[in-house]
DNA sequence: TCATGTAGGACCAGTTTAGTCGTATATCGG
DNA sequence: CCGATATACGACTAAACTGGTCCTACATGA
């Protein structure tokens, strides 16, 4: 299907929330302006806080905060932080799931969708989704074996893979 | 988790092994060759054949091949008519799935993300799939023809978008 | 007629998703 | 200190989806 979880939506709207605010934010108050139910918001933020996104502060007035810049956060990063690792088939998970390597016809055709796909992902920042324009950088040429994507001013470290 | 179902997978992969092959082939024999569940690639090619990619021929020497020429058979095609849909979001299913489309701000930034994941899906075809990386080692029965496609030129099918 | 093939519905176990609940803990305003 | 407000986190559940099996019906060629 080939979809986003709910998850990992509600990681991008909370941090493009957060993004544009500017300041630190109640779960809660992002839970009530988007309707997304709060335990589950919760969770989300504190997979994010976890893997240094996002800065909590506890108490009456706490909340969340960005920890980095808005513009070094990429879509994959938030996406592969709270969903797991992204791939396009099990192929690509790495500890053999794949049973016919031998055979298999299509793992290097689609390997170039995948690359392509992280590629988008990677090129998109939080910066980008904040200013709401459009990046215009999510620009996809049709040759997929020279894949031309203009990238985010900064694309930032990929975490490894 | 973004990713492909091993149906679309099995769908790509025989696809791709007809159109190498350039003849007919039976469903028992791909399913043989990639170590695919038979009932289970059945179903697939069944849906492939309903959705007017594949032609099935009944009988004791029959089997399926490809109903267009592989150069005009996208992977995003074949994965929607699988899988169904392709949506980045629930919010795109259309039919109003997402009820604070006034509040949600990343519906845009990742729509142009979704665009360019259909795009980069609709630019690979069965066509360049075959010619990829061919390692050629198909032995199956009999004759081994030389991989002659139903459309010559290669002509990749652009997305509308 | 029989082996071999497709067509397709019913069923099932395991996993994932989305979400709830309960409880512990930290911080601030009184 | 007290209590309101916040995060932290594990256990649990219902529903959906995935991957797969099983069974029957039907078509075709030798």
């Amino acid at each position: 299907m080939l979809k986003l979880t709910k998850k990992a939506d509600y990681g991008l709207i909370a941090l493009k929330h957060l993004a544009v605010k500017g300041a630190s934010a109640s779960a809660k108050e992002i839970a009530d302006t988007y309707q997304i139910p709060l335990p589950l918001l919760s969770k989300v933020l504190q997979k994010l806080a976890k893997n240094g996104f996002l800065l909590s502060e506890h108490g009456t007035h706490g909340g969340y905060r960005l920890a980095r810049g808005a513009w070094s956060i990429t879509a994959l990063e938030v996406i592969r932080s709270i969903d797991g690792p992204v791939f396009l088939t099990s192929c690509f998970t790495g500890h053999g799931g794949c049973n016919h390597l031998d055979t298999c016809n299509v793992r290097e055709p689609l390997r170039k969708v995948h690359d392509g796909i992280q590629k988008l992902l990677a090129s998109i920042s939080i910066g980008d989704m904040a200013q709401d324009g459009a990046p215009e950088a999510v620009e996809c040429s049709g040759e997929v074996s020279a894949p031309v994507y203009a990238a985010s001013p900064a694309l930032p470290v990929l975490p490894s893979l």
